[in-house]
DNA sequence: CGATAATATTTTGACATCGAACTATTCGAT
DNA sequence: ATCGAATAGTTCGATGTCAAAATATTATCG
């Protein structure tokens, strides 16, 4: 990360604000991480155990493209989960090629038992900002986010 | 990530933003990398050199700290830079558990190409937000990433 | 001085992550 | 109906990442 390099005026502030973001979601995820909000699970198996008690069961390439992760990525995480007893692999019956998620009963346990206190624990992290800054940050974010292909 | 979740409205907002947050970097980090800002460097490689560069040699701890990453990381990252001929390890004279990472002639070729490129691809990303709209994000991801211990 | 504590780094084992190559299956166009 | 393209997942190899245990070295204290 860039601390003395002298550019034109548009370049430092561009570098400064993109350390500062980059940074600020590095410390609210580790301090998140250091709380243990999400028990012993990663941040990846969370957000699919999640993404599937919240939205139903899904292909495995519909998980990739929610937590947008490649879709190497997703067999490892869904084989770690499968291991765990926290979600099941069922082939489709007509296009044999797709395979659906679906939590357990031990999966959906997990995330009625986690995620109350993760909520919980970003709420307070957020408490730093008045309710009318977090909105401000979420709409920055948003047009940020979209990026230059959407103008 | 949640999306059909039903909370108070203060969890719902901080939820909200968080995910707009997270993705925004995540987007961000993706477009970048999709461009080849960095080359054949990963961003972890890149960051070491930047920071060798522009702050000049270091300890292997302090390169850690300086990039936020686990000491156990800094290895790994250090012996694959090695092994490309882009950093040099030296063994401190005086003591001897201490390491100094410093830039080879390679290393620092390596920043010099490819460093104003990327300051480059950053300010068409960030040209999406005004200068007044960047200092803001900056000012609140500040703040956020200081947390609840700076009060 | 010598035992113990502290410090800097490495090793190990587990998970995440990607791209590229591969397998299996389905679809499409001729 | 068949062959080639597209699609869904998996496998492989490389890197990153962390925590915990191990190693090496230095500092400290009685």
């Amino acid at each position: 990360m860039p601390t003395h390099f002298t550019g034109s005026r548009a370049e430092m502030r561009t570098l400064d604000t993109f350390i500062k973001l980059t940074r600020c979601t590095n410390s609210l995820l580790a301090r998140l991480a250091e709380r243990n909000t999400i028990s012993d699970l990663t941040y990846s198996q969370f957000a699919v155990l999640e993404a599937l008690y919240h939205l139903g069961s899904m292909t495995q390439g519909e998980v990739g493209s929610k937590i947008l992760k490649s879709t190497s990525n997703i067999t490892t995480v869904i084989d770690n989960l499968e291991r765990a007893g926290l979600v099941r692999r069922e082939r489709d019956a007509k296009d044999r090629r797709v395979i659906h998620i679906h939590l357990t009963e031990a999966g959906s346990g997990k995330v009625e038992a986690v995620f109350p206190g993760h909520v919980a624990a970003l709420v307070e992290e957020f408490s730093v900002l008045s309710a009318s800054e977090q909105h401000t940050l979420g709409e920055l974010c948003k047009k940020l986010g979209k990026g230059m292909e959407s103008k």
